[in-house]
DNA sequence: AACCAAAATGAGCACGTGAACATTTGACAA
DNA sequence: TTGTCAAATGTTCACGTGCTCATTTTGGTT
C-alpha cells in the first residue's frame, strides 16, 4: 500500500527519470526495464521495479508515441452503436484489437442525416490512431470522391467498393441470394418478400438479392411488402399476408422471406393469429439470427451473419501492411430451424 | 485534389516546422494559426493555411499531449459489450463524450472469469486518456483493496459503493423494491419472483430487492425461482407456476416478477400454452425494457433504467475537476402496459 | 596479473509541440 | 522625422521517451 498516494509534482505522474534517480542507475536502464529488453542485471532489474512501483510510474504515452511512431490503437467511427449488426462488429473488432494488444478509440458522429466519410475522417485523424474503421450505414454523400488521410490506413464498413479503401461487409446481396434460393429448392416458388426501410442500404442489397435470385429463376417476382425492421410492422405485414392466403387460389403464397428476425416474428404471430400454421400453411424465414435467449423455443430459420469476422477482417485491413485494396464480402451461414417445409412434388 | 497525394518522408505526416517552412514563417506562427490564437495578421494566417492544406498536415497527437498535458479522451474497460445493458450505458457515455469533444478510448477484457480491477487499470493507464471508467459485472475480487492509478479519475460501474473511486449504476435494488410495491399495492401478496443466475451482481441486487421488500411489508416470501435470463429458462419456470395456480388453494400464486424481461416473456408463453390468461389468471412484470420492436404487440408492463444517464454520469464523473466520491444510484422508471390487474377488494 | 570479449550501463540526440520570453514591424502622435 | 507602444512574429526551452553509440563492468582465459 505504501507509495501509493504520493503527491507527484505538477499532477503528472512519475517520469522514468524520477524512477531512474530513486533507483541510482540511468534513465536507460529504467526504459529497458519497462520495455523488457534483455541485458539488464537482475538485481538492477529488482531495483528498478521496486523504484517504478513506489513511484506509481506510468510510462508516459505521448513521449513513447512521439519517439516511436506508433500508437497501438485504431479509430472507429461509428453512427449508430445501438443497432444490433454493428454491435456484433464491434465485439468482433475488440476481439482482434485485444488480440494484437491494441486499443480501439471511437468517436460517434451525432444527428440523423447521413455523415460525410471526410468529416469523420478528419475528426478521427487527429487522434492517436494508427488507422482507421468508418461505418457507413447510410449512403455517406461524398462516397465516391472521399479521399482518405495520407498515412493512415482507412477502411469502410460498406458494401460498395471504393477506389481507395478497402470496403467490407456481410454479403447482404448474397444473403438474399442463399435465402431465395432455399425456398425455391424447397418448392416455394411463390413468395413475399418483407423488406426493411427505404433508406437503410443493408436492406436495399437485401430486397435486391431476392429480386434478382427470382429472376435468374425465371420466377416472377410479387409486390414487395415494407416494414421498418419492427415486429409490430411484420405483424401487419403478416397480416396481409395471412389474408391472401386464406383468400387460396394460384397467386397464394407459401413462403415468406422477411429482411429480419424481428419482422420475420411478427409475420410468424400474425399468420397463426389468423389461424394458419408455420410452416404447415406457410414457411417463414428471416434474417440475422437474432432472437437466441431472447425468445422462447426459437425455431426460426434464418440466417447468421459472421459480424464477428466482418471485425476481425475490418480490424486487420485497417493495420494491415498491405496497400492493396479489396471490396471483402464476408458470407453468411444458414440456420435451419423447422420454419420451413419442403413442399415439393 | 492536389496534394493529397503526395509522399511524406518517411511515411509520417507533415511537421507544423515544414508547414512552417514552406510558408515562409516561424514554426510557432504555424502552431498559432492552428491552435487559433490571436495575434496573427489576415494575409499570414491564409498563406499559412494554404501550406497546411498542400502538405497534409495533421498535428501531432503526441507532440501536443506531451507539451499540453490532456489527451481529450477517456477510458473505458468493458467485460462484455454484448450485454444489453452495457450497450445503452455505452451509448450514453459515447453520446457525452462527443457534447464535450472527447474520444472514447475502450479495451476489452477477455476470458470468462471476473477480471481485477488492478488489471483493467493498469492495462487503460498506459493508454492515452485523462481519465477511466471501469465497467465491472461481475464481482472483481480486488475491488475493496483497489486502488486507482494516481493522476487518472477513475469511475467504477457498480452498485457497491468504494473507498476510493466514484461508482454508479442504476438501482438495481430500488428497482425490485418499486415493482415488489407496485405488485403489493395492486393486491398481488402472493407472487413469485424469478431470479437471473447467481453469480451477477445485478441478478443479487434485484432479488435483495424483492426480499427485503416483502420483508418490510411482513409478507412472506415464497421459494425464489432461478433463471438464466434466457426466455427459455424462464419459461421453464413459467411452466412450475402454472401448475401451481392450476393446482389453486391459498399458495396459488396471483402474479410474477421475473428479474428481466425475456424471462417473463417466457413464463407469459408458458402461462398462457397452459391455457391460463395474462394478466387476468396472472400478472406478470419484466425489468428492462428491452423488447422494443423486437416482439410484436409488445404489452409487458416492465421498469426501465435510465442506462443513457448512467453513461453521461459516468463521463462526467471520469472528466469532472470534483475529487468528492460518489456511489450514486440512477433511479429507474415504471412503464406500465397490460400485462398487470388490480385484485384488490 | 594481464588481457579480452561480452555483457551491462550511461550519455546524448531527436521526435513535434505549446508556452514564456525576446525581438521586429508597423501605425500613429508629437 | 522621431519616439512610442502595441501588434505581429521569432527564439528558446521543456515535455518524456527510444535509439544509437560510447563507456564501464564482469567473468573467464592465458
Amino acid at each position: 500500500m505504501e507509495g501509493m498516494d504520493q503527491q507527484t509534482r505538477n499532477g503528472r505522474s512519475a517520469s522514468a527519470a524520477e524512477v531512474a534517480a530513486l533507483a541510482g542507475v540511468s534513465r536507460q536502464t529504467v526504459s529497458r526495464v519497462v520495455n523488457g529488453m534483455p541485458n539488464v542485471t537482475e538485481k538492477t532489474r529488482k531495483r528498478v521495479l521496486a523504484a517504478m512501483e513506489e513511484l506509481g510510474f506510468r510510462p508516459n504515452f505521448a513521449g513513447a508515441a512521439l519517439r516511436g511512431g506508433s500508437y497501438r490503437s485504431i479509430g472507429l467511427c461509428m453512427y449508430n452503436i445501438t443497432r444490433v449488426g454493428n454491435l456484433a462488429t464491434l465485439e468482433g473488432i475488440m476481439q482482434a484489437a485485444r488480440e494484437h494488444d491494441f486499443a480501439v478509440t471511437m468517436i460517434e458522429m451525432g444527428g440523423d442525416k447521413p455523415y460525410a466519410l471526410a468529416d469523420a475522417s478528419r475528426r478521427m485523424v487527429e487522434r492517436p490512431v494508427d488507422g482507421m474503421i468508418l461505418n457507413m450505414n447510410r449512403m455517406a454523400p461524398d462516397f465516391e470522391e472521399f479521399v482518405p488521410q495520407p498515412g493512415v490506413r482507412t477502411v469502410i464498413l460498406s458494401m460498395y467498393a471504393h477506389p481507395r479503401c478497402t470496403t467490407i461487409d456481410s454479403d447482404q446481396y448474397g444473403s438474399c441470394e442463399l435465402l431465395t434460393n432455399y425456398l425455391l429448392e424447397h418448392g416455394h416458388s411463390n413468395m413475399r418478400f418483407v423488406a426493411g426501410p427505404e433508406t437503410s442500404i443493408s436492406s436495399r442489397f437485401r430486397e435486391a438479392g431476392w429480386r434478382d435470385t427470382l429472376g435468374r429463376a425465371h420466377v416472377d417476382a410479387a409486390p414487395m411488402l415494407r416494414g421498418d425492421w419492427s415486429a409490430d410492422s411484420g405483424y401487419a405485414m403478416g397480416e396481409r399476408i395471412a389474408a391472401e392466403v386464406l383468400a387460396g387460389g394460384s397467386q397464394a403464397p407459401t413462403a415468406v422471406l422477411a429482411a429480419n428476425d424481428q419482422m420475420a416474428l411478427g409475420v410468424i404471430a400474425a399468420l397463426e393469429n389468423a389461424g394458419l400454421s408455420v410452416p404447415d400453411d406457410v414457411s417463414v424465414v428471416g434474417i440475422d439470427d437474432a432472437l437466441e435467449g431472447l425468445v422462447p423455443h426459437n425455431r426460426l430459420t434464418t440466417l447468421r451473419f459472421d459480424l464477428r469476422g466482418v471485425g476481425k477482417l475490418a480490424f486487420e485491413a485497417a493495420i494491415g501492411e498491405s496497400s492493396s485494396i479489396e471490396a471483402i464480402h464476408v458470407p453468411s451461414t444458414l440456420v435451419e430451424r423447422s420454419t420451413v417445409r419442403d413442399i415439393r412434388g
